[in-house]
DNA sequence: GAGAAGGTTTACGTTTACGTAAAGTAGGCT
DNA sequence: AGCCTACTTTACGTAAACGTAAACCTTCTC
């Protein structure tokens, strides 16, 4: 048997709290095993966690985030899924690399700002 | 004079609805000029709609997207605020750069299953 | 001058992602 | 036994970001 976690531990390590923790498996997005009525959370578990922390800081909904969980999760028996599951991967990284454009202008903005601060900021500093 | 727009001209050119870009007034997110009661929107209030456009992809509230638009806005003219204001650009930076390596993972968790699906496709292709 | 087209305010409705409170259970400590 | 702590379900509340409907101006066109 490996590792196994309490609700508690998962949330204190994803600082969410458990509230939220039973919210995602009521959006079935995760399925931890009981134990009586207490949940058990395998690594297995964990790691869907991290993946859906991951989503929600890239902006996805948990819709979103239960389809690209599924993604991983495909059996590849039929040509026609695996055809419709490669479009599917295809579009999600459209966006991802459209996002990924965003994030690059928004950075040079932000840097372009920061550096007329600093310069701004040396050059009251100097006629002082 | 420069250019003008009326709601329905940019509703239309950023894909959301005249309710939406009234809503982000509301929010104080754009400041349209008036011709009697009517909306007349600069080529400014466009920019600033681009980049309300691109904070939701980013998957910004819109008061993230306000704070964010206040950073163009700010006047150079206290040392204090210059030096709070560079603190905001550098934390906003770090966000920005852990957003972009959650989606180059998640890219290249999508290349390697794109890879692993075509190659299977492609084996049962040569199979028949 | 009647209506159609496009704009306006006001205001209630809806979905998402939880917060929060209530009330019960189950095991461990002393 | 009695209490504490952690967990459970149930269920109502809430903030954000609009949707949608109602009722009212203008202005243009025929």
């Amino acid at each position: 048997m490996g590792e196994t976690y309490g609700i508690a531990d998962l949330a204190k390590e994803f600082g969410v709290t458990t509230r939220t923790v039973r919210f995602y498996e009521d959006k079935g997005l995760i399925a931890p095993a009981r134990e009586g009525q207490r949940r058990i959370y395998s690594p297995r578990d964990r790691v869907r966690l991290r993946l859906i922390m991951r989503g929600k800081r890239l902006g996805l909904t948990l819709d979103e985030i239960a389809e690209l969980m599924d993604l991983y999760d495909v059996d590849p028996s039929e040509v026609t899924q695996l055809k419709q599951f490669i479009d599917v991967i295809r579009d999600r990284k459209t966006v991802l690399e459209g996002q990924k454009k965003d994030i690059e202008e928004t950075l040079a903005e932000m840097t372009r700002l920061e550096r007329q601060c600093t310069q701004l900021l040396s050059q009251k500093q100097t006629k002082k």
